[in-house]
DNA sequence: TCCAAATCCGTGCGACTGACTAGGGAATGC
DNA sequence: GCATTCCCTAGTCAGTCGCACGGATTTGGA
């Protein structure tokens, strides 16, 4: 399952996506109060996907959070990579965070490794594979 | 990522399933001992798994676990849910424990919706459909 | 009969994480 | 210079994870 600051991550981006190209950024106000999300907590979460470069911040007044690319090039996949961590549910077959298992003794022939990788495989094209564009288009908040 | 209760419970079952049918119930000082997993943690997760009627035990001299069912007829899946819980990212996809998501406008056009339903059909697919005895038949240690 | 081998049962515990709060700083625009 | 915004550092509070201790209970065998 996901956590809760994966499910609000996901709704803040969506929130953001959702706004109109030319519009001035979105502030955190506004993200908060419309995806229901506690402000301060916000706040950290936002921090991540800024620091990930998911999003960019401008400071002062009339300020906010933009993507920081078209909504057509973050993927749910992305979102929930930063804040959630990797994807696989066992480290030896997670790309971003490999870590062999100690007593296996053949990861080429490990069943088990087997069936985790096509798991992983096929998690990460599903989720990869969904834009925010492609999920802003039908709903607007969710998850 | 799995949690690591459930990574011990799954080489619990994976060692208990490669001991041949007709030997007495295998120990778990022995499970503990061949799979690396501290005795009295171990007590814990085989009592779930005793729980959910994935093994059996006889006590006092001589005793030990056995599967409740053959290798073949327990699935990874069987084994992760009930010690990690339900295999969905979301609840409202999960259904062992579907909860609405509050803010949803209509679960049927939801985009993140339909993705989180996919990957989860497909791990589903995936972990239902590998069995214990799969899993020994070539490795024996892993995850 | 009594011991040893085994499962069962409750309790505790330190570390971590998850979710959230508090309070002030620093930049920017009017 | 003042309001509006983001930024930063802590700290709380409850729960879970991973694990250990000390028994009680059941059973088989010497």
């Amino acid at each position: 399952m996901l956590t809760q600051r994966s499910r609000y991550g996901l709704r803040a981006m969506l929130l953001i996506a959702s706004d109109p190209v030319g519009n001035p950024p979105v502030p955190m106000s506004r993200i908060a109060s419309e995806a229901q999300i506690p402000r301060k907590f916000l706040e950290i979460i936002l921090a991540e996907l800024k620091n990930a470069n998911l999003v960019v911040s401008t400071r002062g007044k009339h300020g906010g959070f933009k993507l920081a690319r078209p909504a057509h090039m973050i993927s749910l996949g992305d979102i929930i990579r930063v804040i959630e961590g990797p994807l696989a549910l066992v480290p030896c077959v997670s790309r971003t965070a490999y870590k062999r298992c100690k007593d296996c003794r053949d990861e080429e022939t490990c069943a088990i490794r087997r069936a985790m990788m096509i798991v992983r495989d096929d998690t990460a094209r599903i989720l990869d594979g969904t834009s925010l564009a492609a999920a802003t288009e039908e709903s607007l908040a969710a998850a």
